[in-house]
DNA sequence: TAAATCTCCATGATATCCCATGTTCTCCCA
DNA sequence: TGGGAGAACATGGGATATCATGGAGATTTA
């Protein structure tokens, strides 16, 4: 699939007084072909800071939480851990989108953000968040490093 | 398969003063029919200095994280090994790709690389590591080399 | 009416495009 | 087999476009 949306890289873009940010070119280029031309941003469901995506993602991940019993308990957590919180960002001529308090609150974000790639997703972190994202990331020892690898297993291509 | 993706051999190139460097012609002839005229660089994952493919390829690796549970940890901590470091790099009229500051620093890599191909990827590597990395693979071992040739098995053709 | 939001424009930094140059490689013919 | 013409390639520098960002003014909302 050529049009796929992947989110690559890591971008660091700061916050105006009025709570604008532009989203990274690449990121936009990525969801170009989307009917939204912005982005759904969410308090990250494990881990720190926020997760955005394109509409059509955030779509996909309706669709898991339908695989729940409509009336579950469990479905009913899923939920309200999500969509509460959840906001559509369009983003403007010059490609910003202007977060919400609340998110920039519960994020810890002030003037400064980090706008990371995460493959389908992108997480959107504060310089301290950041920081110990990375560090909680980092795995140096090639042992489990090999053991992550393995995991995935191979298909000959 | 004709138009499979195969990177050959090991190609010097100088980075210039803005960061660009001339991805060798015989790379960008593997890649030639890929629709995305550009590499996938990120930092090697196990082992010295960047990595690099064609989009199609890092596309299946993604496809691999498709298979882990979507919101688990494990499949969180691979995708933190990849992807913010990633970064699509498209050439050029003539071929260049600007290579980002953090892979050129965390990679070691200042006016001159290596670029060495690797089946289905390619290494990006400092003179240095390049040499640590001739080194490291070098198996003068007669009866060790028999064994990794061993572990490939044959399929009959 | 005040506050918040949105639209538009200006600006500096950065990345990209375009053309020029020297070198190497390939091809062709003697 | 050797030499010369031409093409392909890597590389340098200047011009141009894009991007992130700040601020002014218009519009909307409470």
């Amino acid at each position: 699939m050529d049009n796929e949306v992947i989110f690559f890289g890591t971008h660091e873009n700061k916050v105006d007084r009025k709570g604008r940010v532009s989203i990274p070119s690449l990121f936009r280029q990525a969801l170009a072909q989307e009917s939204f031309q912005g982005v759904v941003v969410y308090p990250a469901l494990h881990g720190l800071g926020l997760e955005g995506c394109g509409l059509s993602h955030f779509q996909w991940i309706g669709r898991h939480l339908d695989k729940i019993a409509p009336f579950s308990r469990q479905r009913e957590r899923l939920t309200a851990q999500i969509f509460p919180k959840a906001c559509p960002l369009q983003w403007d001529g010059t490609g910003r989108v202007q977060l919400p308090g609340h998110l920039l609150k519960s994020a810890g974000i002030e003037d400064e953000v980090y706008f990371c790639g995460f493959y389908r997703v992108f997480r959107v972190l504060s310089p301290t968040d950041h920081e110990s994202f990375l560090n909680s990331n980092q795995v140096d020892d090639p042992e489990t490093l090999d053991s992550l690898f393995d995991s995935i297993g191979g298909d000959g291509q």
